[in-house]
DNA sequence: TGTTTTTGCTAAAACGTTTTATTAATATTG
DNA sequence: CAATATTAATAAAACGTTTTAGCAAAAACA
């Protein structure tokens, strides 16, 4: 085995001292006046040897880890997983590693999420924020690390966000079944006071308001199936006048839908069903089903290029950005009459 | 902004020697002979002022980061996510933090990645190796960083695996086909030699032979939709007399089911389909899709356990260790008579 | 009593960098 | 030619830990 190479073994292979080694190797050789003659050799040595600076020693004196954390609700979701790819994919080619961790939406759990990363002194942070953690994403700010929240909002915080157009988008969706002329038409989300969610049933309650419909809304937990699947079931048998339903995220939707097939109801014939976030089963299902799709790989760049910029040149300075994207609307065989 | 603590500014605060606070602080009171007294104090101070140690400084110093390094092929692809999940969760409740990276089967990404994460002083790994990436792997063992490997299988390397039985899976798969009475069962895989492939294809082979039917096996390439779905199509316009597929993977049978769509042929009155990998559109598509479901839970609970008793005891005297899951097999419409 | 053992604690080195302050040598100026 | 400015390089402190080796006092022993 080798001797460990290091900054200081350099120094002493070529009879020069650790100051100088270092500068060439941060590039600091013009501005500290090495000559061109040393920093040759330096380069040409370091080379030969194939060097690796130890990130840990750097990050020690720097205060700089090059490691940005990655917080989402559950890195199994296919939303959350293909904004995770890219973002890594990102920062990757920024010199930059991620370091994820799933919330499941539980406040304690992020905390102590947030403890460890602060530990690990993360540079950065890319946040799916569950209620109740302001405090936190503010004390990181005060602390100068930069923040980006993603999908949903958190009040009085100051921290850049990226979303969708929320409310809009649910909005035109409801507005699209009455168009197609549904009347009553139900929208079934999740009951958490999210602000995502929060602006979706918004956006639903402006179209039936306008459209002088009566709503109907339904709030249950998500359990991952079974339980959920119930309550929809049930729902709609007490409401057999329901023709159309929005569903608020995907996974409710995939649980409404096989609420529907068991109660042997016929889409579109006998109820509609329009969904928020696309996935690839809505295309493929027999009727295929209208959606609303989010932009990920927009949403997951907009994060990145943002905490990028601000780790670039530390500018907490810079006012907070709001970026609000638009989603697309797909309309498929569930929706038309 | 109070002055930043650290282990001696407790120690200069409480009057005594940082040896002593640190000794304290990694439980080795007893060992090392530190008065109950004092002991109590120092505790007391540190629970006080809530002092959390630097942990790049521990690092530095230990040469352990507490960091897992993850390496998969993609982790947007649900099979990986899903992985990437239950790792992380057991990983967190063990001290340990994730960093992830996609490979995209791509060994040049790879090994940056692998010096990426040495470099970062990552105590041990979970890769899903492309192929080429050999030498690498050994050279980790060697360094002593335990590593265990999923999904695939590479020769001549020196680590833990965990795969699942490909090729008996794939096996039983034909044979339920060759039982429900199908005669030209044809297999459409990846242009891969990636030991877990080419077992799904020895499987089918296997298979066919014993029954003294005739192979029709096609490989493409895939990249992500369009050309696969054209390639497949075309297959099977060439071989009408095919009347049943197996599939390798989940996204070429999602290519499939569209291609088929697309031909207009009715599954399983015309043709008959079985896919490797669970997904939850099989269940959900009409008909629905007999497939081999990987356990994801326990594949994820092996690795990281694997991974884990490892870093315990640096035990890499211990022989290493194959662990073969047992897929099971789901049968659905899309493959019954 | 004098010697050895045990107890309780600590000084200082080491991990591998970055960076500030400084020095010595050379070049430029008045 | 002496004084000043520039160039080229370095010594040493700092980042915050862990750990080896050792020391002084108290206790146990002969």
């Amino acid at each position: 085995m080798s001797k460990r190479i290091s900054i200081s073994s350099i120094a002493k292979d070529l009879g020069i001292s650790i100051t100088t080694v270092s500068f060439v190797l941060n590039g600091k050789a013009q501005e500290k006046r090495i000559s061109d003659k040393l920093v040759k050799k330096v380069m040409d040595y370091v080379e030969k040897i194939d060097y690796k600076p130890n990130s840990l020693a750097r990050s020690l004196r720097t205060g700089k880890s090059n490691i940005i954390g990655l917080i989402v609700e559950d890195i199994s979701y296919p939303f959350f997983a293909a904004i995770a790819k890219e973002i890594e994919d990102k920062a990757y080619r920024n010199g930059y590693k991620i370091i994820y961790s799933s919330t499941e939406n539980n406040v304690g759990k992020t905390k102590e999420l947030l403890e460890m990363y602060k530990d690990k002194h993360v540079d950065g942070y890319i946040i799916v924020p569950p209620e109740g953690i302001e405090q936190e994403v503010n004390a990181l700010y005060a602390d100068g690390k930069p923040v980006v929240l993603l999908d949903r909002y958190l009040d009085g915080v100051e921290a850049d966000y990226v979303t969708v157009n929320n409310e809009d988008s649910v909005y035109k969706a409801a507005q699209h079944l009455i168009q197609e002329g549904f009347k009553n038409i139900a929208f079934i989300t999740l009951n958490s006071l999210q602000s995502q969610m929060q602006d979706r049933l918004s956006g639903y309650e402006r179209a039936i308001k306008e459209a002088g419909l009566i709503p109907y809304i339904k709030e249950v937990s998500y359990d991952g199936g079974e339980r959920t699947k119930k309550h929809i079931s049930s729902f709609l048998q007490r409401n057999r006048e329901i023709d159309s339903i929005v569903f608020a995220t995907n996974y409710l939707c995939v649980s409404g839908l096989k609420a529907i097939k068991e109660l042997g109801l016929r889409i579109p014939e006998h109820i509609a069903v329009v969904s928020f976030d696309d996935y690839e089963l809505f295309e493929m299902y027999a009727p295929s089903i209208t959606s609303i799709a989010q932009p990920t790989g927009a949403i997951a760049e907009q994060a990145i290029n943002m905490l990028l910029s601000r780790l670039k040149k530390s500018s907490l300075d810079k006012k907070k950005q709001d970026v609000v994207l638009q989603t697309s609307f797909i309309v498929r065989e569930s929706s038309k009459t």
